[in-house]
DNA sequence: CTAGTTATGGATGGATCAGTACAGAACTTG
DNA sequence: CAAGTTCTGTACTGATCCATCCATAACTAG
């Protein structure tokens, strides 16, 4: 019908979503934008409407991808409860000490945009809390299992729990983002660990 | 010598630094500065030369202030070391729960510093670094002594408990900003003392 | 009261901000 | 090849950014 686009939005989404990620929202300009998608501004605008509008999608994006990688940890039924929880826990210090620049990690965009975003901008956190419910429904999940087999504690609400599981994850993320190291991260995991055996 | 200032220094940092906490650093314009202050442009830039620098006076100011009731809280030495845990805890619990605004607190400004600011401004971090070094201190020192007690698991290195303390901290944080009500951040708080206890 | 010093308010600076206008390029369909 | 449509690069918009300039106000020390 029309002349076609010369680049790949998926993969130009990908890149914004990365700038966003290091720099947070406000620091990311639209000029910053176009360079690290290696669009033009035209094309920016043509495609994604204005940066809000392209975070919201960047966010979006992310959050799919993150969440739809922990619930498949979470959700392997052939392995103990605890396990799975642990391997979670693995995947986020493995993700925290790899992105690392100059001893520093750049976190988590969900975190980041919690913090920088969700006091203020309901659009955003309404994306956040969906996101968040999902990860803590599974979390539940996880839990309820590990309680019926008598790996967790029964005498803990699932909801308690699954949100300390989520509040350590953060915790986690800001500590990277402090600079802790990977054996301080996996420290802070295996002691979360202690409180869902008992 | 000269004409007085007509504004108390400390009071308009104070104001400056509430601004910054409730937007952050890069979504708080000098405007916002003037307004939040009282001040006029010439006042601010007079008295604290530029946004950055008023902004690392503002976040000294946070964390002496901070640090210094947390660790008040953390040396009364006639009370058990898990009780003082514990009445840190429930202090963040009531702070995140007083402070908030259409139900999603402004956090910590810490928190906030370092996921905005930590990787990307070498001064900002230092500052962050140093504060959480004397933090986590003494947490290192009450842990000790919960040990010595025999209230708190020996077989943890005191460090890792205390990585692990502080990183419940921030993810009682985050978790506030996401919306978690003081029965959530209680839990998650309690949850993190069965750690400590075991 | 005068000289010296600092504080203040308002105007202004250049840079950058997010976003748009438009012309021409590049493609599809007939 | 022609008509129609979309994409893309350049130039540009007005607003806002952080910061400074400067004249005047307000004060102190002598």
């Amino acid at each position: 019908m029309a002349r076609p686009r010369l680049f790949d939005e998926e993969r130009a989404l990908d890149a914004a979503m990365r700038a966003f990620w290091e720099k947070g929202y406000e620091a990311t300009s639209t000029q910053d934008l176009c360079e690290a998608t290696g669009l033009g501004r035209s094309s920016i605008y043509n495609t994604f409407h204005s940066k809000h509008d392209l975070f919201r999608r960047a966010l979006t994006r992310y959050l799919e991808a993150m969440t739809a990688k922990q619930l498949e940890i979470l959700e392997q039924a052939e392995r103990p409860a605890l396990e799975r929880i642990e391997a979670m826990f693995a995947r986020i210090v493995e993700q925290e000490v790899e992105q690392r620049r100059d001893g520093r990690s750049i976190g988590c965009l969900s975190v980041n945009a919690t913090v920088e975003l969700a006091a203020r901008d309901p659009e955003i956190d309404r994306l956040l809390a969906r996101d968040l419910e999902a990860r803590l429904a599974s979390l539940r999940g996880v839990i309820e299992a590990g309680q019926r087999a008598g790996e967790i504690a029964a005498g803990q609400e699932p909801e308690v729990l699954a949100r300390f599981v989520n509040a350590v994850i953060g915790g986690m993320r800001v500590s990277g983002q402090g600079g802790a190291d990977r054996s301080a991260l996996e420290g802070i995991a295996a002691t979360a660990m202690t409180a869902l055996r008992s």
